[in-house]
RNA sequence: GCCCGGGUGGCGGAAUGGCAGACGCAAGGGACUUAAAAUCCCUUAUCCGUAAGGAUGUGCGGGUUCGACUCCCGCCCCGGGCACCA
């Protein structure tokens, strides 16, 4: 054994020995013991820093321990591959965005296996090639074949910078979540998924998921954004030069349909369809035509920024169906079409906006709802009052409360056959369409007789092009390959012409965790009966900024998998972890930042491998802080972790003849003197608490802290080789548990220490150690007395005492006895085994 | 505005309603060394005190309790999500 920690030598060693023994393959035939451990699969961006390693880690350090726990651990690892970066790099150098994503891929795996992470590498899955692609096109045409894909015309975000459209979930603050350039509106024929349809199950089912973290939980109740309200139908008053309408009715959907009699108004959204038609011929139509012009120029950010309200009134009139009322229809800036119906009653003295709109446009303003304490006067208002309160002028439902008047209301309105109750959901169809090369082709066929044409399955893959013309010019660069784009039609045979667009990445990775359970199986998509063994996902560690993108679109595609029965389970993911970022100050200008090339804060993992090991970034990466937090990065933190590690090898090094000397005497507790005992108890206090940091909660840090105690208790416990046999024992057993308990974060030491004692190689094999309860014992305990509260005083007692005992040995306490002098003791409060109480007045 | 988190020493952070600050980092002092590195030992919340000891202290203000970082009520600040969503 070497004197010096020789993390360079035994770390490839391992982790040769790992591969070799195939420790992390399992067989899913029988679902015994299962335990599907996934991590969120990589972009391969060709470089890991140490905040991207914490993912892995992590993960590893949980398969490691779930699998001495005797567990059969499934932990599979692939490739997020398609995707806009190598697309960009192949712009830029003509490099083929395969060729660099390959690369990219062969780099990425030895990072992960330096870092000493163990995959079942037989189950690889690569979204960016054709025997995974292939499965992406045939669930699609699942999809389509079940309506839940579909074709249509609709405003869609579009990202000049990247020059493709992008699904609502990819913009933030009305940007482009990848570039943060602004996002426009376009009018477009896209493809999109029908979530929607799935809206209500996505919403509910989040009830069942009990191991999500509850922020998670209500991000995606936010944006499903379920509300529930009245639809109500208003009726186009008739024109004034009797020409007829399309149609006669223009429906709102409102939540507080108890202030209905206060509305004023009408708003239409620009985009109102029909609105031209409803305007033409009037004086008032070039305005209404210059406003909307106006309005659909603006990007996204513009128009949802909250401010000024702009809006234009249209000449028609609607009627209230509640009090038959005419009231003039406007069109307004601040309604957006895609919720609701595209209009909004406007009720000015009970909505903030519809307030700010009524008094710049000097609109009129009427109460329907008297606040408690009855104070509320039109004239006086200057904001809306949006609390509860009583129904006022409101025929024949005034005097009511207004949360029962809603009720009563809504079931008028369905009574009466002009509308109901109706739930309204924030939550879009997802567009799938993008206008990029490097993506899974849409198979589709377009052809001028039978129209838009599936491809038949056993036509599938439909390939990249390999002569496509990648620049991007706002239609999809598959358009200039003429070789793809030419294809006869499935049904009639004639010339057609294929889908050009490709689809969002976020489809490759919403079924990659199926997949894992049938990687190489080029007869199907998924397997069922194996899904049906091996699912859900057991543990899934990944981080928060797909709280609502890919773990909701993963949730969908499993329902709508299970509604279609290629899988007999509704949500895919049993428990999730979402772990912090690891961020570092900027040298430039001190401020905490995300790693990242530009902010030049980025760790390399391989210097530090090089300089202190991949254990020593593991277990700093674990030591950091509560995993699920956001950490900063310390390079003297680093320093210390590695000084722990060569603490042990040290310890281990230079007890050698004594470890030796103990290995087959048992520790027996009646033998053993109190230092021994000790010892012996700190063991397995240990064991205890760690097992309980690593169950439920992955608290890696207490758990390392107490690894550390542990080893601070050997070192203290001053055993050496002419110790007796018992105290030998007992030292080798904490030296055991050490190497035992760190292994899932330090696997590499941890193997060497563990053969080095004479143990069979493969610690991985090896069981977790469990706690003896009669270590845990003590005799005697130590017993804080306090005086109102505060500590006074300390006394050593059997850990037996009892109440009376106790309550007698605090009252006679020396030092207690100067704080209880001449007051009165109105109550003792005993505590066994803890504390004595005594309040005096 | 609504919905989630969070606020504890110089720093990262610990604490089933029961000794606040485990563990680590940093800092200071010491041992070893010709010297340095490494290692080992000691100190380290704040204030008063030579000390024994005392007072204060977990964002702020109240409350419950023998006892509150922990539970309840009302605020403040920081981070995140949603948002002219009717």
């Amino acid at each position: 054994m070497k004197e010096k920690y020789p993390f360079q030598e035994i770390e490839p060693k391992w982790q040769a020995f790992w591969h070799e023994r195939k420790h992390f393959h399992v067989n899913t035939a029988s679902p015994e013991n299962k335990y599907y451990c996934l991590m969120m699969f990589p972009y391969p961006s060709g470089t890991l820093h140490v905040g991207h390693g914490r993912n892995y880690i992590i993960g590893d350090a949980v398969a490691r321990y779930k699998m001495m726990r005797g567990k059969r651990v499934l932990t599979p690892m692939g490739w997020d591959a398609f995707g806009l970066p190598a697309e960009n790099a192949a712009i830029k150098t003509g490099t083929h965005p395969r060729t660099h994503t390959l690369e990219n891929i062969a780099r990425m795996k030895d990072q992960l296996s330096a870092w000493g992470c163990g995959y079942d590498w037989d189950r690889e899955v690569t979204s960016c090639l054709p025997d995974y692609y292939t499965w992406t096109q045939w669930l699609f045409l699942k999809f389509h074949e079940h309506d839940l894909a579909y074709k249509g015309r609709a405003p869609v975000n579009w990202c000049p910078s990247c020059a493709t459209v992008l699904a609502n979930e990819q913009v933030v603050d009305g940007r482009c979540e990848r570039c943060e350039t602004e996002v426009d509106r376009k009018e477009l024929e896209q493809w999109f998924f029908r979530i929607t349809r799935y809206a209500e199950r996505l919403l509910n089912d989040l009830d069942t998921l009990d191991g999500w973290p509850e922020r998670v939980k209500a991000m995606q109740r936010n944006w499903i954004g379920r509300s529930e309200g009245t639809r109500v139908e208003f009726t186009l008053a008739p024109r004034d030069d009797e020409k007829t309408d399309e149609s006669s009715v223009i429906p709102c959907f409102t939540t507080r349909v108890d202030t209905i009699y206060g509305c004023t108004y009408m708003v239409l959204a620009p985009e109102f369809p029909g609105l031209e038609t409803l305007v033409k011929g009037l004086p008032e139509e070039q305005a209404v035509l210059d406003f909307v012009r106006n309005a659909r120029r603006m990007n996204t950010a513009e128009r949802t920024a909250e401010g000024d309200k702009n809006g234009v009134f249209t000449g028609r009139y609607v009627i209230n169906p509640y009090n038959n009322e005419r009231i003039p229809l406007w069109v307004g800036d601040y309604v957006v079409l895609e919720y609701g119906t595209g209009a909004v009653m406007a009720v000015p003295a009970h909505d903030h906006r519809d307030f700010a709109f009524a008094k710049k446009y000097d609109l009129p303003i009427r109460l329907s709802i008297q606040n408690p304490e009855q104070s509320l006067r039109v004239e006086n208002m200057d904001e809306a009052y949006d609390g509860d309160g009583i129904v006022v002028d409101s025929p024949p439902f005034s005097g009511m409360p207004n949360r029962e008047a809603i009720a009563k209301m809504t079931g008028y309105a369905a009574e009466k056959g002009f509308g109901g109750a109706v739930t309204q959901y924030r939550l879009r169809d997802w567009l799938i369409s993008r206008q990029r090369y490097w993506g899974a082709p849409i198979p589709m066929i377009h052809c001028p007789a039978c129209g838009t044409v599936p491809v038949p399955e056993k036509d599938l893959p439909v390939l990249l092009p390999e002569d496509a013309e990648f620049r991007p010019k706002g239609e999809s660069p598959l358009a200039s390959s003429e070789s793809f784009m030419n294809v006869d039609c499935p049904k009639c045979r004639q010339p057609a012409r294929r889908e050009s667009d490709t689809m969002d990445t976020f489809v490759d990775s919403s079924w990659y965790f199926l997949r894992y359970l049938s990687a190489r199986d080029d007869t199907r998509a998924i397997d069922t009966e194996t899904c049906d063994r091996w699912m859900p996902v057991d543990q899934y560690i990944g981080g928060i900024e797909h709280a609502i993108l890919h773990l909701l679109y993963a949730r969908f595609f499993t329902k709508a998998l299970y509604d279609m029965g290629w899988v007999h389970f509704e949500e895919p993911f049993a428990r999730l972890f979402t772990q912090g970022m690891i961020t570092k100050r900027s040298e430039k200008d001190g401020l905490l930042y995300k790693m990242s090339k530009s902010k030049g804060n980025v760790v390399d993992p391989a210097e530090l491998i090089r300089e202190y090991g991949a254990d020593t970034v593991r277990l700093y990466t674990l030591f950091i802080g509560p995993p699920e937090r956001e950490a900063e990065w310390s390079d003297q933190g680093v320093e210390g972790s590695f000084r722990f590690l060569r603490r042990i090898w040290k310890r281990v090094y230079d007890h050698r003849d004594l470890l030796e000397s103990a290995r087959d005497i048992r520790p027996e507790l009646d033998r053993m003197n109190q230092p021994e005992r000790d010892l012996y108890r700190k063991t397995h206090e240990s064991i205890r608490r760690i097992t309980r940091d690593l169950e439920g909660a992955f608290h890696f840090n207490t758990a390392i802290a107490q690894i550390m105690e542990l080893m601070n208790a050997v070192d203290e416990s001053g055993i050496t080789a002419d110790s007796p046999e018992q105290a030998r024992a007992v030292f080798r057993e904490a030296m055991e548990t050490v190497i035992l308990l760190i292994s899932p974060f330090a696997p590499h030491i941890a193997e060497e220490l563990w053969t080095e004692l004479g143990h069979e190689p493969g610690i991985l094999r090896a069981s977790w150690p469990e706690f003896n309860e009669a270590a845990l014992y003590r005799d005697e305990v130590e017993i804080v007395i306090q005086v109102n509260g505060k500590v006074r005083g300390r006394v050593s007692v059997s850990a037996e005492a009892d109440k009376e005992s106790l309550e007698r040995e605090a009252l006679e306490h020396e030092q207690v006895q100067k704080w209880i002098e001449g007051r009165t003791v109105r109550k003792v409060v005993v505590v066994p085994g803890r504390l004595v109480n005594i309040a005096v007045s």
